[in-house]
DNA sequence: CACCGGAACTGGACCGTACAGTACCCACAC
DNA sequence: GTGTGGGTACTGTACGGTCCAGTTCCGGTG
């Protein structure tokens, strides 16, 4: 029994999760049919057998990782959780939130990871629609609750939050998301994101103040 | 010369055009390195062989049925131009339009297009600019002139026009085409389709008027 | 500390298959 | 016959997955 878990603690788990790791880069770079299982064990500086001995086929190994992304949205969402509620400085505050969650979404490997599992949705529709919610449906709800708050306070006046998260992040992200998405390149400057989260959340006050 | 075109214009033009629409079913249905080129012929009814004999390889191909999809979004641009500028039915009209323009864009064939389009942006970088100009842009575009009007005639207070209609599809289509694009169904009802249409004018009017 | 046994790892050959692209032949029109 | 377009059969290659023979790691035993 010790024998055993030491020995899982030992070079198995690292090869394991070397494995994990040039899985995901080299899925995130070339997408799924681009990469080969050699690629993955040539990146991971491990035989193709010892992958295989580790997940069974491809198929498994790309749920495995996309699925392991999956935990990385958690800190973007618990931003949304967190918004200072002094009605002082609402706008301040909410434009703050909104930049913050632009740079979240507009990250690199997000947007790569977007991709990834846009391109496979009809190959791997389970992988989408666990994604959808537990990414999306989830930091939405957050969104929402974090409205109840302010609309509780008499800050906001809105009567479905779930509606009005819809509208914040649409209001926010559809251009930079898109282009991101069409557009390989991300060429969104910095001062680009300021705009954007600036003039969303304007628009957003206008409507739900 | 003759005897060349009136062969061109009866036969071979036909396969041209059957090649060409075996291939965008295909590629629509199964992307990009999911369909071979084996597929497009039977589908056609045509011999591989012509398929090469019409397009120099299967990139070119692919390049070319993007391409020529771009242009059955002229009619959904075509909507976001003709908007009536009678102030009394303000919100009905922009509701409609509204509506309209999400009919147009949650069809699965659109949404399947942006998919294989987005999948193989890094692919076919050209590609992705292409439609994002030709079709996203350009639909911002005409939308914004359409605001335009609207401000001009004291309909509607707009500074940044382009913003504003950024804005108003960022409002409608960021949760029904996100949805569509992570989860395969395009499991939107009519029903919910006129609730976004509804929601959205009116958050976009609050904002804007 | 030296050694042992077994599990995990390695490298590479190998199989079957799918597929992009090509060579060659046929059928029909002039 | 001569040329053009179409079909069949082929080539080369890449890849997922397996097998095997040898090697390394590591914990346990004397």
């Amino acid at each position: 029994m010790k024998k055993k878990v030491s020995t899982m603690d030992g070079r198995s788990a690292r090869k394991h999760t070397a494995i994990l790791e040039a899985a995901t880069s080299v899925f995130l770079d070339k997408g799924y049919s681009g990469t080969s299982m050699d690629d993955i064990a040539k990146l991971a500086a491990v035989s193709k057998q010892t992958v295989y001995k580790h997940f069974s086929d491809k198929e498994k190994l790309f749920a495995e990782i996309v699925l392991a992304t999956t935990d990385r949205l958690d800190a973007t969402i618990d931003l949304l959780a967190d918004l200072p509620t002094d009605d002082a400085g609402l706008e301040e505050n909410l434009t703050r939130l909104a930049r913050q969650l632009l740079t979240s979404l507009t990250d690199p490997q997000v947007i790569q990871l977007r991709r990834l599992i846009i391109a496979n949705a009809d190959v791997f529709p389970d992988l989408g629609n666990e994604w959808y919610e537990r990414g999306f449906e989830r930091g939405l709800a957050t969104l929402a609750a974090t409205f109840q708050r302010l609309a509780d306070q008499g800050l906001l006046r809105i009567d479905d939050t779930l509606l009005a998260a819809n509208h914040f992040s649409g209001l926010l992200l559809w251009i930079p998301v898109n282009r991101a998405m069409f557009t390989g390149s991300t060429r969104h400057t910095d001062a680009d994101l300021d705009r954007y989260a600036a003039a969303g959340t304007r628009a957003f006050l206008a409507a739900y103040r």
